[in-house]
DNA sequence: GGAAACGGCGCG
DNA sequence: AAAGCGCGCCGTTTCC
């Protein structure tokens, strides 16, 4: 039995605000709250006087840190062992605040109050990139300023108060994603490297690695060329024409496509070339250190809201290297991702009950099935897909109104979304992060299409890219919203496990590393799914966390809205020995 | 000769 | 040569 840690929901009169900045050679606190207490911190030079401040003054009132920018400032402070509970990220508030109050979107049914479209000014320092002083952005009168300016700007957003939960988690995020770029991805650089020799054959110094060259002598057979290029898709495409395989392209679903001898071991060459290229054994020298993956994760790095990465290609490791993360000994990796995340989110947002029925059991595609739309789960899946993304032709187009008729209230949702966009009008997440507007350039095109003297190609022109526009603000509402869900379910599940780690202190004390990294902690984290850390003692209570923390979410987006959100969750087995 | 575009493919 | 969204990264080709 463990004694249940402290409630980190505890009911706080106020917290209090207080920004950190930087004056001349120093760096000074003020307190943004009342008063306006003034206190010099550290020499700007000085990490360990900065963190140690901090510290301090997080223990004593777990303050809401305002800063320029949590990229530049909390990975000094995790350096130093310091974590903090919450921060505001002036330079991620901005963008969504400076979108949200100065587009012309137009209401959407969720919408409290009409909007504000008076341009609100916004200085030109914290516009999101490139950065040209990173010092100037630091500046502690520029940082009193714009979160002044902002308070100001939140409270003209069409919905205040879901505009401050999408300001909160997405600073949240902010830290999340610094911390986990401290903490690394355990990564076993062994069993890597068995994936890799398994996959790919022996590595050889000066060649390719053998089941490689293996496969590149059999497409070389296959052409009758012994020394055709496979590497380069024109030279490819001219010797595939050569032997009769009439293919458009060089990529895999056409290739897939054709009955001739290339075709099989070219598709395996291009699989371990891509294996190689991307994750082979170059990769794991550059980007494994000490056991651990450190990707750099940028929050709010995709139009959407989804988070970024650069470097490593943290977002796309592939599905085979999986196995290569593994716990340190005595420690578990906890998994889990959520079920369909974006239809549940469609289905919740529009309100939608036929569908949130639909979305009862753990798999929302079965669901569709039952509910008479489709006949089989493969269908749903297509369906499902094609209504999001925008689907006309194929498959996915013949059943998308099938949908139509079965969940009109979600269907209508992105229709709209899609003739808003087509119409080059702006649309909102949930919680109000707004799409960007359309290109000057793109104006301009549907302009010169609707007046008389367009030519036939322009006019088609012109209704191409609307129709493309159409698809992307339709698939926006859905993917943001979902990434409103995802960012929620983390930031709750970040002050979850510091709780949970809060009783190990005493423990964790004898250990080595820095403070956070020896309690349950978040290690990744791609969209709808996320990977912790955790001594074994604990994996049992992450993963009770993880749950509770995925049906907080629930609440704290779609309140009593009947709709959950199914999580698979794993406890993984460390490496031996 | 280097930057930008392209084709391709991994992830959600 | 995807149909149907959003990314990052690789090797090659094309552009200047």
């Amino acid at each position: 039995m463990r004694v249940h840690p402290r409630s980190h929901r505890g009911v706080r009169a106020l917290t209090p605000s207080v920004a950190l900045g930087r004056e001349g050679d120093a760096v000074v606190a003020v307190s943004l709250d009342e008063g306006a207490v003034r206190e010099r911190v550290a020499d700007a030079a000085d990490g360990r006087g900065l963190a140690a401040w901090v510290s301090q003054r997080e223990a004593r009132d777990r303050p809401r840190w305002v800063w320029s920018d949590t990229a530049s400032w909390y990975p000094r402070l995790l350096e130093h062992g310091v974590r903090v509970e919450r921060c505001d990220d002036l330079r991620l508030r901005h963008r969504i605040l400076h979108h949200a109050v100065t587009s012309d979107a137009p209401a959407h049914p969720w919408d409290a109050a009409p909007l504000d479209a008076e341009p609100a000014a916004a200085p030109a320092l914290f516009e999101v990139a490139p950065r040209a002083d990173e010092s100037a952005l630091d500046d502690l009168a520029a940082t009193v300023a714009e979160w002044r300016a902002q308070q100001e700007l939140g409270a003209r957003a069409i919905d205040p108060g879901r505009m401050r939960l999408l300001l909160a988690a997405e600073s949240a995020g902010a830290l999340v994603a610094a911390e986990m770029r401290a903490a690394g991805i355990p990564w076993d650089a062994r069993r890597h490297d068995e994936l890799l020799t398994a996959a790919l054959g022996a590595r050889r110094a000066g060649g390719l690695p053998v089941r490689m060259d293996e496969a590149a002598a059999q497409v070389r057979e296959a052409l009758g060329d012994p020394r055709a290029s496979l590497d380069s898709p024109p030279k490819l495409l001219r010797a595939l024409r050569s032997v009769g395989v009439f293919v458009d392209s060089t990529s895999k679903w056409e290739l897939r496509q054709h009955d001739h001898p290339v075709v099989a071991p070219l598709l395996e060459y291009k699989r371990m070339a891509r294996l190689l290229a991307a994750n082979g054994w170059g990769w794991l020298d550059e980007w494994v250190h000490e056991g651990r993956f450190r990707p750099v994760y940028i929050p709010g790095g995709v139009v959407t809201g989804r988070w970024a990465s650069s470097g490593g290609g943290a977002l796309q490791i592939p599905r085979s290297l999986r196995e290569a993360v593994r716990a340190d000994p005595g420690w578990r990796i906890v998994s889990a991702d959520v079920a369909q995340l974006e239809p549940r989110v469609l289905a919740a947002m529009a309100r939608d009950e036929r569908m949130a029925r639909a979305a009862a059991g753990a798999d929302l595609y079965e669901g569709v099935v039952a509910s008479g739309a489709v006949s089989t789960r493969a269908e749903a899946k297509s369906a499902v897909l094609g209504a999001m993304y925008g689907a006309t032709q194929g498959d996915a187009g013949r059943l998308v109104p099938r949908l139509r008729k079965v969940f009109p209230d979600a269907m209508e949702l992105v229709d709209a979304a899609a003739r808003t966009g087509e119409d080059g009008g702006v649309v909102r997440t949930w919680l109000g992060r707004t799409s960007p507007a359309p290109e000057e350039a793109w104006r301009q095109l549907q302009s010169e299409a609707s007046g008389a003297e367009a030519s036939a190609a322009l006019v088609a022109g012109a209704r191409r890219t609307a129709r493309d526009r159409g698809r992307f603000t339709r698939n926006f509402i859905v993917q943001g919203s979902a990434a409103e869900w995802s960012l929620a379910w983390l930031a709750d599940l970040r002050l979850r496990l510091t709780a949970l780690g809060a009783v190990s202190e005493g423990e964790a004390a004898a250990a080595s590393g820095p403070a956070f990294a020896r309690r349950p902690h978040l290690a990744f984290f791609l969209h709808d799914e996320v990977l912790v850390h955790t001594p074994e003692a604990y994996a049992e209570d992450v993963a009770t966390a993880i749950r509770a923390a995925a049906d907080s979410a629930g609440r704290l987006l779609f309140g009593e809205f009947p709709i959950d959100f199914p999580l698979d969750v794993h406890i993984e087995r460390s490496a031996a020995k």
